[in-house]
DNA sequence: ACCTGAACACCGTTCAAGT
DNA sequence: ACCTGAACACCGTTCAAGT
């Protein structure tokens, strides 16, 4: 006695709802079928495999996130305010994180930011191999972030030894560094440092940079 | 018949040799097991179980991987070659970031240049938290930027619809922003960026910077 | 203290068979 | 075209039992 038939995005749907609850590792194709009624193997017709199935849930989660606008005058400042505005996104989306990087599909969450990123460093006066350079190094520098902050907040207990690391320098310790880094701030700071130097940089450009080695 | 007597390291050598070959996910306690020539539970008595297991190859890992030093003559380019320095390290694990990830310990990998960066930064001459946020920046973008190039490296399938989005910003659109754009590259020029927007940050400091929202 | 086999409760996937 | 149950080849972990 089949139920009304299964469809291909109710079978997404469902998956979705799954990994949302408890991650991508908690999706099983037989947890799956008992959520929607059917068959491990009628999943199997609609969306070929667990793989394929997770691929698919990325592209949708991709889809669903938009474009990112900036925001701000100056044009570093609208660097800054789409880097912010991506890692909102891919922050809002925990589960995505932990799907893409068991698909290794990372640079897919480089997609939502990526016309405006074009965008905005033309605009900034970037252009060529340059321009391209700024938006993989704002796109590297976020992504990276976000996921090295997600994977740290998934096991909160250890946070090891920094404050020993600190003390280990005990000539040079500094009581003001003692710890917890505000992420928020700390993501901030870090991407208006590294728009600030990818623009500046583009005025002494051409002379090969004050870096030896 | 017991074989000579089985040893926490012995248990955590032929783990390590696994994992080097196919990645954490093909180390499975049976496989192990086989490869010691002893009963699947004997590792459990020995190692607790497949998360502590994997645990301890982080930690070891890191151990081996030692400090990181510096080379060259400004601060600023000392710090970039500590970051070099740790990405290389690390890129030269693969096996290491992946079980990392699988782990949840992110900032394990943080470890090596952390005493190096305190100094570099200090002899930079930031203090206080401005100093720990430099460090954090930079063991962020490091550790962040690895984690997106290996992953990008395992699915080297996709890469999607770069040069379609470059495209479709048509009235800008610069032929020298074809693409493969050299990691090696990026990662160093991103690094400088960085670093020159945080220590040139430290000038005009107190004042509160030029970005509003 | 250390090792064992049997058993439990899971997995993803294939396949021949149904309608 | 779509769905099914049975079966295969795996998993991690527990536990009572051995020495």
């Amino acid at each position: 006695m089949p139920r009304t038939a299964l469809t291909r995005d109710e079978v997404l749907e469902a998956a979705t709802a799954l990994v949302k609850q408890h991650g991508p590792a908690s999706l099983t194709m037989r947890k799956l079928a008992a959520e929607l009624g059917t068959a491990v193997t009628s999943i199997y017709w609609h969306v070929g495999n667990r793989e394929s199935l997770l691929d698919a849930l990325v592209e949708r989660t991709i889809e669903e996130m938009g474009a990112i606008r900036p925001s701000g005058r100056t044009p570093a400042a609208r660097i800054v305010s789409v880097a912010r505005g991506l890692r909102r996104e891919l922050r809002g989306r925990p589960h995505l994180i932990a799907m893409v990087h068991e698909r290794g599909l990372t640079e897919r969450m480089f997609l939502p930011a990526q016309q405006t990123l074009v965008h905005e460093v033309h605009a900034a006066g970037l252009r060529g191999a340059r321009a391209a350079e700024a938006v993989r190094a704002v796109q590297f520098q976020v992504v990276g972030y976000v996921l090295v902050e997600r994977n740290r907040e998934r096991a909160p207990v250890q946070h090891p030894g920094e404050e020993d690391l600190w003390d280990a320098e005990s000539a040079e310790h500094d009581p003001a560094l003692a710890r917890p880094a505000d992420p928020e701030r700390l993501f901030v700071n870090s991407v208006r440092a590294l728009v600030d130097g990818l623009l500046t940089r583009a005025d002494r450009a051409v002379s090969g940079g004050p870096y030896p080695q």
